[in-house]
RNA sequence: GGCGCUUUCGUCUAGCGGCUAGGACACAUGCCUCUCACGCAUGGAACACGGGUUCGAUUCCCGUAGGCGCUACCA
Protein backbone atom coordinates (compact mmCIF):
# COMPACT_ATOMS: atom_id res chain seq x y z
CA UNK A 1 0.00 0.00 0.00
CA UNK A 2 2.31 2.93 -1.07
CA UNK A 3 1.84 6.10 0.65
CA UNK A 4 -0.54 8.82 -0.04
CA UNK A 5 -0.30 9.60 -3.67
CA UNK A 6 -3.67 10.87 -4.85
CA UNK A 7 -5.63 8.51 -6.47
CA UNK A 8 -8.90 9.67 -8.57
CA UNK A 9 -10.88 7.55 -10.89
CA UNK A 10 -14.13 8.35 -13.64
CA UNK A 11 -15.89 5.79 -13.81
CA UNK A 12 -18.50 5.35 -16.00
CA UNK A 13 -21.16 3.21 -16.76
CA UNK A 14 -21.01 2.08 -20.79
CA UNK A 15 -25.11 2.47 -21.11
CA UNK A 16 -24.65 5.20 -23.85
CA UNK A 17 -22.92 8.35 -25.18
CA UNK A 18 -21.00 10.57 -21.92
CA UNK A 19 -23.70 12.85 -20.27
CA UNK A 20 -22.25 16.46 -20.18
CA UNK A 21 -22.36 15.86 -16.75
CA UNK A 22 -20.50 13.52 -16.37
CA UNK A 23 -18.03 15.07 -18.55
CA UNK A 24 -17.98 17.53 -15.47
CA UNK A 25 -17.73 14.64 -13.03
CA UNK A 26 -14.58 13.61 -15.14
CA UNK A 27 -12.90 17.19 -15.39
CA UNK A 28 -13.41 17.86 -12.11
CA UNK A 29 -11.34 14.22 -11.03
CA UNK A 30 -8.93 15.18 -13.84
CA UNK A 31 -7.99 19.15 -12.49
CA UNK A 32 -7.94 17.51 -8.24
CA UNK A 33 -5.52 14.62 -10.01
CA UNK A 34 -3.11 16.82 -11.91
CA UNK A 35 -3.52 19.52 -8.94
CA UNK A 36 -1.95 17.11 -6.23
CA UNK A 37 0.33 15.23 -8.74
CA UNK A 38 -1.31 11.97 -8.30
CA UNK A 39 -3.35 9.56 -10.88
CA UNK A 40 -6.87 9.87 -12.88
CA UNK A 41 -7.59 5.81 -13.34
CA UNK A 42 -10.36 5.08 -15.88
CA UNK A 43 -12.85 2.51 -14.87
CA UNK A 44 -15.50 0.62 -16.61
CA UNK A 45 -18.43 0.21 -14.72
CA UNK A 46 -20.47 -2.24 -16.55
CA UNK A 47 -22.00 -4.44 -14.40
CA UNK A 48 -25.46 -4.02 -15.72
CA UNK A 49 -25.39 -6.65 -18.21
CA UNK A 50 -29.21 -5.46 -19.68
CA UNK A 51 -28.11 -2.08 -20.31
CA UNK A 52 -24.65 -2.60 -21.94
CA UNK A 53 -24.62 -0.77 -25.04
CA UNK A 54 -21.77 -2.14 -27.97
CA UNK A 55 -19.64 1.39 -28.61
CA UNK A 56 -19.92 3.16 -25.67
CA UNK A 57 -16.80 2.60 -23.91
CA UNK A 58 -14.72 4.01 -27.33
CA UNK A 59 -17.49 6.71 -27.27
CA UNK A 60 -16.32 7.51 -24.10
CA UNK A 61 -12.29 7.34 -24.49
CA UNK A 62 -12.95 9.35 -28.21
CA UNK A 63 -14.71 12.06 -26.09
CA UNK A 64 -11.76 12.72 -23.53
CA UNK A 65 -9.10 12.61 -26.53
CA UNK A 66 -10.93 15.37 -28.06
CA UNK A 67 -11.59 17.54 -24.94
CA UNK A 68 -8.24 17.09 -23.71
CA UNK A 69 -8.37 15.52 -20.64
CA UNK A 70 -5.83 12.36 -20.17
CA UNK A 71 -6.16 9.53 -17.97
CA UNK A 72 -2.96 7.84 -16.32
CA UNK A 73 -4.68 4.40 -16.16
CA UNK A 74 -7.61 2.34 -16.95
CA UNK A 75 -9.25 0.66 -19.50
CA UNK A 76 -7.14 1.47 -22.78
CA UNK A 77 -4.74 3.04 -20.88
CA UNK A 78 -3.19 0.45 -18.87
CA UNK A 79 -1.57 -0.07 -15.54
CA UNK A 80 -0.88 -2.08 -12.38
CA UNK A 81 -4.33 -2.24 -10.84
CA UNK A 82 -6.56 -3.79 -13.99
CA UNK A 83 -8.21 -5.23 -15.40
CA UNK A 84 -10.33 -2.01 -15.27
CA UNK A 85 -13.24 -3.30 -16.89
CA UNK A 86 -15.45 -4.39 -13.82
CA UNK A 87 -17.35 -7.12 -16.03
CA UNK A 88 -13.41 -8.88 -15.87
CA UNK A 89 -13.14 -8.85 -12.47
CA UNK A 90 -16.01 -10.96 -11.49
CA UNK A 91 -14.02 -13.83 -9.78
CA UNK A 92 -12.37 -10.61 -7.04
CA UNK A 93 -15.73 -9.98 -6.24
CA UNK A 94 -16.89 -13.10 -5.21
CA UNK A 95 -14.01 -13.75 -3.46
CA UNK A 96 -14.81 -10.50 -1.60
CA UNK A 97 -18.79 -10.82 -0.88
CA UNK A 98 -17.56 -14.85 0.32
CA UNK A 99 -15.96 -12.96 3.08
CA UNK A 100 -18.36 -10.78 4.12
CA UNK A 101 -20.81 -14.16 3.98
CA UNK A 102 -18.22 -15.66 6.23
CA UNK A 103 -18.20 -12.74 8.58
CA UNK A 104 -21.54 -12.96 8.73
CA UNK A 105 -21.77 -9.47 7.42
CA UNK A 106 -24.26 -10.22 4.84
CA UNK A 107 -26.81 -13.46 3.96
CA UNK A 108 -28.29 -15.01 1.23
CA UNK A 109 -31.71 -14.56 0.03
CA UNK A 110 -33.73 -16.51 -2.15
CA UNK A 111 -36.60 -13.87 -2.47
CA UNK A 112 -37.62 -14.10 -6.21
CA UNK A 113 -38.19 -10.03 -8.03
CA UNK A 114 -41.73 -11.68 -8.11
CA UNK A 115 -42.10 -11.83 -4.51
CA UNK A 116 -40.44 -8.60 -4.03
CA UNK A 117 -42.45 -6.54 -5.95
CA UNK A 118 -45.75 -8.31 -4.53
CA UNK A 119 -44.51 -7.29 -0.92
CA UNK A 120 -43.96 -3.62 -2.32
CA UNK A 121 -47.42 -3.44 -3.71
CA UNK A 122 -49.24 -4.83 -0.91
CA UNK A 123 -47.22 -2.15 1.21
CA UNK A 124 -48.09 0.43 -1.05
CA UNK A 125 -51.52 -0.87 -0.84
CA UNK A 126 -51.82 0.03 2.52
CA UNK A 127 -49.75 3.47 1.85
CA UNK A 128 -46.85 1.75 3.34
CA UNK A 129 -43.33 1.38 2.05
CA UNK A 130 -41.65 -1.65 1.73
CA UNK A 131 -38.20 -1.91 2.53
CA UNK A 132 -35.78 -5.30 2.84
CA UNK A 133 -34.37 -4.27 6.45
CA UNK A 134 -34.03 -5.33 9.86
CA UNK A 135 -37.63 -4.67 10.32
CA UNK A 136 -38.72 -6.98 7.67
CA UNK A 137 -35.42 -9.77 6.90
CA UNK A 138 -36.70 -12.28 9.11
CA UNK A 139 -40.45 -12.65 7.57
CA UNK A 140 -38.66 -13.10 3.91
CA UNK A 141 -37.05 -16.70 2.69
CA UNK A 142 -33.26 -15.70 3.56
CA UNK A 143 -30.55 -17.77 5.46
CA UNK A 144 -31.31 -16.00 8.35
CA UNK A 145 -34.55 -17.64 8.35
CA UNK A 146 -34.00 -21.06 6.68
CA UNK A 147 -31.13 -21.88 8.46
CA UNK A 148 -27.84 -22.81 7.36
CA UNK A 149 -28.88 -26.18 6.01
CA UNK A 150 -31.95 -25.36 4.10
CA UNK A 151 -29.85 -22.59 2.91
CA UNK A 152 -27.19 -24.95 1.26
CA UNK A 153 -29.63 -27.62 0.01
CA UNK A 154 -31.31 -24.78 -1.94
CA UNK A 155 -27.87 -23.38 -3.41
CA UNK A 156 -27.33 -27.18 -4.06
CA UNK A 157 -30.91 -27.43 -5.71
CA UNK A 158 -29.68 -24.50 -8.33
CA UNK A 159 -32.30 -21.76 -6.70
CA UNK A 160 -31.29 -18.52 -7.59
CA UNK A 161 -30.30 -16.06 -5.02
CA UNK A 162 -28.63 -12.83 -3.98
CA UNK A 163 -26.60 -11.58 -1.49
CA UNK A 164 -27.61 -8.80 0.82
CA UNK A 165 -25.66 -7.08 3.10
CA UNK A 166 -26.55 -7.48 6.64
CA UNK A 167 -27.43 -3.61 8.00
CA UNK A 168 -27.30 -3.13 11.97
CA UNK A 169 -30.00 -0.68 12.41
CA UNK A 170 -30.00 2.88 14.80
CA UNK A 171 -26.61 3.91 14.00
CA UNK A 172 -25.67 7.27 12.86
CA UNK A 173 -23.61 6.55 10.04
CA UNK A 174 -21.14 10.13 9.58
CA UNK A 175 -19.83 10.95 5.65
CA UNK A 176 -17.15 13.47 5.64
CA UNK A 177 -17.95 15.20 2.67
CA UNK A 178 -15.47 17.54 1.01
CA UNK A 179 -18.00 19.75 -0.17
CA UNK A 180 -20.85 19.48 2.56
CA UNK A 181 -19.01 18.72 5.54
CA UNK A 182 -20.08 16.07 7.93
CA UNK A 183 -23.37 14.14 6.47
CA UNK A 184 -24.90 11.88 8.75
CA UNK A 185 -27.56 9.04 8.30
CA UNK A 186 -29.58 6.86 10.50
CA UNK A 187 -28.41 3.24 9.34
CA UNK A 188 -32.37 1.85 9.95
CA UNK A 189 -33.35 3.73 6.56
CA UNK A 190 -30.77 1.79 4.90
CA UNK A 191 -32.07 -1.11 3.29
CA UNK A 192 -30.19 -4.59 2.98
CA UNK A 193 -29.00 -3.76 -0.26
CA UNK A 194 -28.27 -6.56 -2.71
CA UNK A 195 -24.85 -7.03 -3.07
CA UNK A 196 -25.07 -9.41 -5.47
CA UNK A 197 -27.24 -10.07 -8.26
CA UNK A 198 -28.67 -13.42 -9.29
CA UNK A 199 -30.09 -12.82 -12.52
CA UNK A 200 -26.69 -11.93 -14.25
CA UNK A 201 -24.21 -13.36 -11.57
CA UNK A 202 -22.76 -10.20 -11.03
CA UNK A 203 -22.03 -7.87 -8.44
CA UNK A 204 -23.89 -4.87 -7.81
CA UNK A 205 -21.92 -0.99 -8.17
CA UNK A 206 -21.70 -0.65 -4.79
CA UNK A 207 -20.50 -3.77 -3.97
CA UNK A 208 -17.76 -3.70 -6.92
CA UNK A 209 -17.09 -0.13 -6.37
CA UNK A 210 -16.08 -0.33 -3.23
CA UNK A 211 -13.63 -2.93 -3.98
CA UNK A 212 -12.07 -1.43 -6.53
CA UNK A 213 -11.31 1.60 -4.97
CA UNK A 214 -10.07 -0.18 -2.20
CA UNK A 215 -7.77 -2.39 -4.58
CA UNK A 216 -7.03 0.39 -6.79
CA UNK A 217 -6.10 2.19 -3.89
CA UNK A 218 -8.37 5.04 -4.51
CA UNK A 219 -7.67 8.18 -2.22
CA UNK A 220 -10.69 10.98 -3.24
CA UNK A 221 -14.36 9.80 -4.55
CA UNK A 222 -15.39 12.77 -6.56
CA UNK A 223 -18.79 11.99 -8.07
CA UNK A 224 -21.63 13.36 -8.65
CA UNK A 225 -24.71 14.39 -6.05
CA UNK A 226 -27.05 11.62 -6.81
CA UNK A 227 -24.73 9.14 -4.54
CA UNK A 228 -24.72 11.05 -1.71
CA UNK A 229 -27.92 8.98 -0.34
CA UNK A 230 -26.09 5.71 -0.51
CA UNK A 231 -22.50 7.41 0.82
CA UNK A 232 -23.25 5.74 4.51
CA UNK A 233 -23.54 2.34 2.81
CA UNK A 234 -20.42 2.70 1.22
CA UNK A 235 -18.80 3.31 4.65
CA UNK A 236 -20.42 0.59 6.08
CA UNK A 237 -19.06 -1.69 3.84
CA UNK A 238 -15.84 -0.35 4.10
CA UNK A 239 -16.05 -0.62 7.82
CA UNK A 240 -17.13 -4.79 7.26
CA UNK A 241 -14.03 -4.92 5.15
CA UNK A 242 -12.01 -3.56 7.37
CA UNK A 243 -10.89 -1.17 5.38
CA UNK A 244 -11.57 2.22 7.15
CA UNK A 245 -8.35 3.23 7.57
CA UNK A 246 -7.93 3.76 4.10
CA UNK A 247 -11.26 4.44 3.14
CA UNK A 248 -11.25 7.47 0.41
CA UNK A 249 -12.55 10.63 1.04
CA UNK A 250 -15.57 12.01 -0.41
CA UNK A 251 -16.86 15.30 -2.79
CA UNK A 252 -20.12 15.09 -3.79
CA UNK A 253 -20.61 17.63 -7.06
CA UNK A 254 -23.73 19.48 -7.10
CA UNK A 255 -25.99 18.23 -9.92
CA UNK A 256 -26.26 20.34 -13.66
CA UNK A 257 -29.98 21.29 -14.04
CA UNK A 258 -32.26 21.92 -16.50
CA UNK A 259 -31.92 25.48 -18.09
CA UNK A 260 -35.55 26.25 -17.52
CA UNK A 261 -38.28 24.51 -15.95
CA UNK A 262 -37.52 21.55 -13.08
CA UNK A 263 -35.12 18.62 -12.56
CA UNK A 264 -31.64 17.92 -13.89
CA UNK A 265 -30.35 18.38 -17.37
CA UNK A 266 -31.63 15.22 -19.98
CA UNK A 267 -31.08 14.34 -23.20
CA UNK A 268 -34.51 15.31 -23.83
CA UNK A 269 -33.63 19.18 -22.94
CA UNK A 270 -31.20 19.25 -25.50
CA UNK A 271 -33.23 17.92 -28.18
CA UNK A 272 -35.97 20.58 -27.05
CA UNK A 273 -33.88 23.53 -26.75
CA UNK A 274 -31.55 22.64 -29.47
CA UNK A 275 -28.15 22.61 -27.77
CA UNK A 276 -25.71 19.35 -27.38
CA UNK A 277 -26.27 17.68 -24.23
CA UNK A 278 -23.02 14.75 -25.53
CA UNK A 279 -19.28 16.05 -26.35
CA UNK A 280 -19.64 13.89 -29.25
CA UNK A 281 -21.82 12.74 -31.70
CA UNK A 282 -23.83 9.95 -31.02
CA UNK A 283 -25.32 7.23 -33.22
CA UNK A 284 -27.87 4.86 -31.18
CA UNK A 285 -26.91 1.51 -32.38
CA UNK A 286 -29.98 0.16 -31.94
CA UNK A 287 -32.63 3.04 -32.96
CA UNK A 288 -30.12 4.74 -35.58
CA UNK A 289 -31.34 8.10 -33.60
CA UNK A 290 -28.52 10.92 -33.83
CA UNK A 291 -27.84 13.29 -31.09
CA UNK A 292 -25.67 16.27 -31.12
CA UNK A 293 -22.53 16.76 -30.28
CA UNK A 294 -20.35 19.85 -29.06
CA UNK A 295 -17.67 18.98 -31.37
CA UNK A 296 -19.89 18.63 -34.74
CA UNK A 297 -21.78 21.58 -33.26
CA UNK A 298 -18.50 23.85 -33.66
CA UNK A 299 -17.60 24.10 -30.23
CA UNK A 300 -14.00 24.01 -29.53
CA UNK A 301 -12.91 21.59 -27.07
CA UNK A 302 -11.15 24.57 -24.15
CA UNK A 303 -14.00 26.50 -24.94
CA UNK A 304 -16.56 23.36 -23.32
CA UNK A 305 -13.94 22.58 -20.55
CA UNK A 306 -14.12 26.13 -19.25
CA UNK A 307 -17.44 26.56 -19.51
CA UNK A 308 -18.21 23.30 -17.76
CA UNK A 309 -15.57 23.88 -15.41
CA UNK A 310 -17.40 27.21 -14.12
CA UNK A 311 -20.52 25.37 -13.67
CA UNK A 312 -20.48 24.35 -9.99
CA UNK A 313 -16.73 25.99 -9.16
CA UNK A 314 -15.02 28.93 -9.55
CA UNK A 315 -11.71 30.10 -8.85
CA UNK A 316 -13.02 33.37 -6.47
CA UNK A 317 -11.54 35.87 -7.99
CA UNK A 318 -13.16 37.49 -11.23
CA UNK A 319 -11.41 35.47 -13.99
CA UNK A 320 -13.70 33.23 -15.97
CA UNK A 321 -11.20 32.61 -19.43
CA UNK A 322 -9.02 29.88 -18.28
CA UNK A 323 -6.58 27.47 -19.91
CA UNK A 324 -6.50 23.72 -18.73
CA UNK A 325 -3.40 24.38 -16.85
CA UNK A 326 -4.81 27.32 -14.85
CA UNK A 327 -7.72 25.40 -13.57
CA UNK A 328 -5.45 22.62 -12.60
CA UNK A 329 -3.54 25.60 -10.62
CA UNK A 330 -6.53 27.21 -9.23
CA UNK A 331 -8.81 24.34 -8.88
CA UNK A 332 -10.41 23.69 -4.82
CA UNK A 333 -12.78 21.37 -4.50
CA UNK A 334 -13.78 23.36 -1.31
CA UNK A 335 -14.48 25.99 -3.24
CA UNK A 336 -17.29 24.03 -5.11
CA UNK A 337 -20.43 24.88 -4.59
CA UNK A 338 -23.55 23.05 -3.00
CA UNK A 339 -26.67 24.23 -5.30
CA UNK A 340 -27.48 22.15 -8.63
CA UNK A 341 -26.52 24.90 -11.09
CA UNK A 342 -28.82 25.13 -14.51
CA UNK A 343 -27.47 24.56 -17.46
CA UNK A 344 -27.25 27.93 -19.16
CA UNK A 345 -26.01 26.88 -22.90
CA UNK A 346 -26.26 30.97 -23.83
CA UNK A 347 -23.37 31.22 -22.05
CA UNK A 348 -21.83 28.56 -24.09
CA UNK A 349 -22.08 30.79 -27.04
CA UNK A 350 -20.16 33.05 -25.32
CA UNK A 351 -17.26 31.12 -24.25
CA UNK A 352 -16.79 29.28 -27.47
CA UNK A 353 -16.30 32.79 -29.02
CA UNK A 354 -14.13 34.10 -26.80
CA UNK A 355 -11.93 31.48 -27.53
CA UNK A 356 -12.75 31.50 -31.68
CA UNK A 357 -11.63 34.73 -31.58
CA UNK A 358 -8.26 34.14 -30.64
CA UNK A 359 -7.73 31.52 -33.16
CA UNK A 360 -5.99 33.85 -36.38
CA UNK A 361 -8.88 34.36 -39.29
CA UNK A 362 -6.58 30.99 -40.79
CA UNK A 363 -6.92 28.95 -38.26
CA UNK A 364 -10.94 29.29 -38.91
CA UNK A 365 -10.02 29.23 -42.46
CA UNK A 366 -10.25 25.23 -42.82
CA UNK A 367 -13.41 24.69 -41.36
CA UNK A 368 -15.12 27.41 -43.61
CA UNK A 369 -13.57 26.07 -46.63
CA UNK A 370 -15.55 23.03 -46.05
CA UNK A 371 -18.40 24.48 -44.98
CA UNK A 372 -18.32 26.87 -48.48
CA UNK A 373 -17.84 23.40 -50.40
CA UNK A 374 -21.22 21.93 -48.72
CA UNK A 375 -22.73 24.72 -49.90
CA UNK A 376 -21.49 24.00 -53.50
CA UNK A 377 -18.77 26.88 -53.24
CA UNK A 378 -15.28 26.33 -53.75
CA UNK A 379 -13.26 29.22 -52.03
CA UNK A 380 -9.35 28.89 -51.47
CA UNK A 381 -8.27 29.28 -47.33
CA UNK A 382 -6.61 32.44 -48.27
CA UNK A 383 -10.06 34.15 -49.29
CA UNK A 384 -11.74 32.32 -46.67
CA UNK A 385 -9.39 33.87 -44.40
CA UNK A 386 -9.76 37.41 -45.63
CA UNK A 387 -13.86 36.93 -45.41
CA UNK A 388 -13.79 35.73 -41.58
CA UNK A 389 -11.84 39.15 -41.40
CA UNK A 390 -14.04 41.01 -42.58
CA UNK A 391 -17.36 39.14 -40.39
CA UNK A 392 -16.14 37.25 -37.61
CA UNK A 393 -17.48 40.15 -35.54
CA UNK A 394 -20.78 40.81 -37.10
CA UNK A 395 -24.47 39.48 -35.41
CA UNK A 396 -26.33 36.74 -36.16
CA UNK A 397 -30.57 35.41 -35.65
CA UNK A 398 -30.67 32.21 -33.75
CA UNK A 399 -33.97 30.62 -32.55
CA UNK A 400 -34.81 30.09 -29.27
CA UNK A 401 -38.15 29.12 -27.34
CA UNK A 402 -39.23 32.75 -27.19
CA UNK A 403 -38.78 33.35 -30.85
CA UNK A 404 -35.45 34.80 -33.17
CA UNK A 405 -32.55 36.40 -30.87
CA UNK A 406 -29.31 37.62 -32.11
CA UNK A 407 -26.02 36.69 -30.95
CA UNK A 408 -22.73 37.13 -31.80
CA UNK A 409 -20.89 35.55 -34.19
CA UNK A 410 -19.90 32.82 -32.03
CA UNK A 411 -19.03 29.45 -34.50
CA UNK A 412 -17.34 29.07 -37.74
CA UNK A 413 -21.07 27.99 -38.95
CA UNK A 414 -22.52 31.26 -38.13
CA UNK A 415 -20.52 32.58 -41.01
CA UNK A 416 -22.64 31.15 -43.69
CA UNK A 417 -25.55 32.93 -43.42
CA UNK A 418 -24.17 35.83 -43.27
CA UNK A 419 -21.41 35.63 -45.78
CA UNK A 420 -23.62 34.36 -48.99
CA UNK A 421 -22.74 37.31 -50.81
CA UNK A 422 -19.37 37.15 -50.74
CA UNK A 423 -19.92 33.78 -53.09
CA UNK A 424 -23.33 34.71 -54.83
CA UNK A 425 -24.49 37.89 -56.85
CA UNK A 426 -28.18 39.43 -55.40
CA UNK A 427 -30.69 38.01 -58.64
CA UNK A 428 -33.40 40.00 -57.35
CA UNK A 429 -33.97 42.93 -54.82
CA UNK A 430 -36.72 43.04 -52.64
CA UNK A 431 -37.85 46.68 -53.33
CA UNK A 432 -40.24 46.86 -49.94
CA UNK A 433 -37.12 46.23 -48.07
CA UNK A 434 -36.42 49.02 -45.77
CA UNK A 435 -32.89 49.56 -46.55
CA UNK A 436 -33.10 49.45 -50.32
CA UNK A 437 -36.22 52.20 -50.15
CA UNK A 438 -34.50 54.26 -48.19
CA UNK A 439 -31.10 54.03 -50.17
CA UNK A 440 -32.23 53.80 -53.77
CA UNK A 441 -34.32 56.79 -55.03
CA UNK A 442 -34.89 58.13 -58.13
CA UNK A 443 -31.34 59.00 -59.59
CA UNK A 444 -29.49 56.30 -57.35
CA UNK A 445 -29.21 54.52 -60.31
CA UNK A 446 -27.88 57.67 -62.64
CA UNK A 447 -25.30 57.71 -59.60
CA UNK A 448 -24.47 54.32 -59.78
CA UNK A 449 -23.95 54.52 -63.18
CA UNK A 450 -21.52 57.51 -62.86
CA UNK A 451 -19.60 55.50 -60.25
CA UNK A 452 -19.52 52.54 -62.40
CA UNK A 453 -18.14 54.30 -65.10
CA UNK A 454 -15.59 55.78 -62.75
CA UNK A 455 -14.18 52.61 -60.98
CA UNK A 456 -14.00 51.06 -64.89
CA UNK A 457 -11.51 52.77 -65.16
CA UNK A 458 -9.34 51.49 -61.98
CA UNK A 459 -6.71 49.64 -62.12
CA UNK A 460 -5.44 48.84 -58.69
CA UNK A 461 -8.65 47.40 -56.98
CA UNK A 462 -7.52 47.31 -54.07
CA UNK A 463 -9.53 48.62 -51.52
CA UNK A 464 -7.02 51.75 -51.17
CA UNK A 465 -6.54 51.96 -54.76
CA UNK A 466 -10.48 52.45 -54.93
CA UNK A 467 -10.73 54.82 -52.34
CA UNK A 468 -7.78 56.76 -53.85
CA UNK A 469 -10.08 57.15 -56.85
CA UNK A 470 -13.70 57.36 -55.45
CA UNK A 471 -13.20 59.75 -52.18
CA UNK A 472 -12.00 62.32 -54.74
CA UNK A 473 -15.16 62.14 -56.80
CA UNK A 474 -17.52 61.76 -53.52
CA UNK A 475 -15.70 65.03 -52.25
CA UNK A 476 -16.32 66.55 -55.42
CA UNK A 477 -20.12 65.60 -56.29
CA UNK A 478 -21.19 65.89 -52.63
CA UNK A 479 -23.13 62.24 -53.71
CA UNK A 480 -22.85 59.54 -50.86
CA UNK A 481 -22.30 56.25 -52.68
CA UNK A 482 -21.65 53.86 -50.19
CA UNK A 483 -25.97 52.45 -49.29
CA UNK A 484 -26.63 52.42 -52.79
CA UNK A 485 -23.75 50.78 -53.50
CA UNK A 486 -24.09 48.23 -50.49
CA UNK A 487 -27.35 47.61 -52.24
CA UNK A 488 -25.68 46.97 -55.79
CA UNK A 489 -22.85 44.43 -54.74
CA UNK A 490 -25.07 42.87 -51.39
CA UNK A 491 -28.64 43.24 -51.98
CA UNK A 492 -29.72 44.10 -48.70
CA UNK A 493 -28.47 46.49 -45.56
CA UNK A 494 -25.59 44.75 -43.96
CA UNK A 495 -22.25 43.40 -44.75
CA UNK A 496 -18.57 44.85 -44.22
CA UNK A 497 -16.68 47.79 -45.35
CA UNK A 498 -17.71 48.76 -48.80
CA UNK A 499 -14.14 49.11 -50.34
CA UNK A 500 -12.67 46.07 -48.40
CA UNK A 501 -16.26 44.00 -50.27
CA UNK A 502 -15.21 45.28 -53.52
CA UNK A 503 -11.61 44.93 -53.02
CA UNK A 504 -12.40 40.94 -52.36
CA UNK A 505 -14.94 40.50 -55.12
CA UNK A 506 -12.43 42.13 -57.89
CA UNK A 507 -13.26 44.35 -60.54
CA UNK A 508 -14.81 42.04 -62.77
CA UNK A 509 -17.51 41.24 -60.82
CA UNK A 510 -18.05 44.12 -58.93
CA UNK A 511 -18.80 46.01 -62.22
CA UNK A 512 -21.76 43.39 -63.25
CA UNK A 513 -23.23 43.18 -60.05
CA UNK A 514 -23.79 46.88 -59.94
CA UNK A 515 -24.43 46.65 -63.85
CA UNK A 516 -27.09 44.33 -62.78
CA UNK A 517 -28.39 46.26 -59.89
CA UNK A 518 -28.66 49.58 -62.47
CA UNK A 519 -30.54 47.93 -64.81
CA UNK A 520 -33.00 45.86 -62.42
CA UNK A 521 -34.06 48.57 -60.01
CA UNK A 522 -33.26 51.45 -62.68
C1' G B 1 -44.65 9.51 1.87
C1' G B 2 -39.52 8.67 4.14
C1' C B 3 -34.34 10.16 4.17
C1' G B 4 -30.60 13.49 2.62
C1' C B 5 -28.63 17.84 0.13
C1' U B 6 -29.70 22.86 -1.00
C1' U B 7 -31.59 28.46 -1.15
C1' U B 8 -27.48 35.99 -3.19
C1' C B 9 -29.63 39.75 -9.72
C1' G B 10 -33.42 36.05 -15.27
C1' U B 11 -28.66 32.55 -15.27
C1' C B 12 -23.48 31.12 -13.34
C1' U B 13 -21.54 33.11 -9.06
C1' A B 14 -18.14 36.52 -5.25
C1' G B 15 -19.07 37.29 -0.17
C1' C B 16 -16.76 33.62 4.99
C1' G B 17 -20.63 39.59 11.46
C1' G B 18 -20.13 45.97 9.93
C1' C B 19 -19.62 46.35 1.90
C1' U B 20 -23.10 52.10 -1.92
C1' A B 21 -23.82 43.43 -1.79
C1' G B 22 -18.82 42.70 -6.62
C1' G B 23 -18.01 40.13 -11.53
C1' A B 24 -19.64 37.39 -15.94
C1' C B 25 -23.65 35.83 -19.45
C1' A B 26 -28.23 37.76 -21.01
C1' C B 27 -31.09 42.39 -21.42
C1' A B 28 -31.66 47.98 -22.25
C1' U B 29 -29.62 52.78 -23.60
C1' G B 30 -25.82 56.02 -25.54
C1' C B 31 -21.24 56.91 -28.34
C1' C B 32 -18.77 55.39 -32.79
C1' U B 33 -20.37 54.70 -38.08
C1' C B 34 -21.11 53.91 -45.52
C1' U B 35 -25.41 49.26 -43.58
C1' C B 36 -25.76 45.48 -39.80
C1' A B 37 -22.41 45.06 -36.26
C1' C B 38 -17.86 44.71 -33.20
C1' G B 39 -15.87 47.85 -29.63
C1' C B 40 -16.42 51.34 -25.74
C1' A B 41 -19.46 53.63 -21.96
C1' U B 42 -23.75 53.59 -19.01
C1' G B 43 -28.13 51.38 -16.80
C1' G B 44 -31.98 48.17 -14.69
C1' A B 45 -31.66 43.67 -11.88
C1' A B 46 -30.59 39.61 -5.96
C1' C B 47 -29.48 38.25 -0.11
C1' A B 48 -36.90 33.00 0.00
C1' C B 49 -39.77 33.85 4.68
C1' G B 50 -40.18 33.79 10.18
C1' G B 51 -37.81 33.45 14.71
C1' G B 52 -33.50 33.69 17.58
C1' U B 53 -27.77 34.75 18.91
C1' U B 54 -25.29 39.58 18.70
C1' C B 55 -24.09 46.44 19.73
C1' G B 56 -24.78 44.77 14.60
C1' A B 57 -26.83 39.84 10.37
C1' U B 58 -26.61 38.17 3.34
C1' U B 59 -23.02 35.88 6.64
C1' C B 60 -24.02 31.86 12.83
C1' C B 61 -28.34 28.67 14.99
C1' C B 62 -33.57 26.85 14.70
C1' G B 63 -38.03 26.50 12.07
C1' U B 64 -41.22 27.23 7.54
C1' A B 65 -41.58 27.32 2.41
C1' G B 66 -39.37 26.28 -2.33
C1' G B 67 -35.77 23.54 -5.35
C1' C B 68 -32.90 19.02 -6.20
C1' G B 69 -31.56 13.97 -5.36
C1' C B 70 -32.20 9.00 -3.47
C1' U B 71 -35.81 5.53 -2.08
C1' A B 72 -34.39 -1.50 -7.96
C1' C B 73 -31.32 -8.16 -8.42
C1' C B 74 -29.68 0.49 -12.62
C1' A B 75 -25.55 2.91 -12.26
Amino acid sequence: MNSSKVRVRFAPSPTGPLHIGGVRTALYNYLFARQHGGDLIFRIEDTDSTRFVPGAEEYIIEAFHWLGIQFDEGVSFGGNYGPYRQSERKDIYKKYVGQLLQAGRAYIAFDTPEELKARRDEAEGAGQKFQYDASTRMQMRNSLTLGAEETQRLIDAGEPYVVRFLIQPGEDVHVDDIIRGDVVINSSVLDDKVLWKSADQLPTYHLANIVDDHLMEVTHVIRGEEWLPSAPLHVLLYRAFGWEDTMPRFAHLPLLLKPDGKGKLSKRDGDRLGFPVFPLEWHNPETGEVSSGYREQGYLPEAVVNFLALLGWNPGDDQELMSLQEMVQKFNLEKCSKNGARFDYVKGFWFNREYLLRRSDAEWAPAFVSLLAAQGITCSEERAAQVVELMKSKVIEYQTNDGPRKRNVSFVSDLWPLCRFFFVAPTSFNTEDKFIRKNWKEGTAAEMQQMLNLLATVDDFSAEGQKAVVDPWVEQTGIKPWNAWRVCLVGEGQGPDMYALSAFLGKEEVLRRMDFAIATLQ
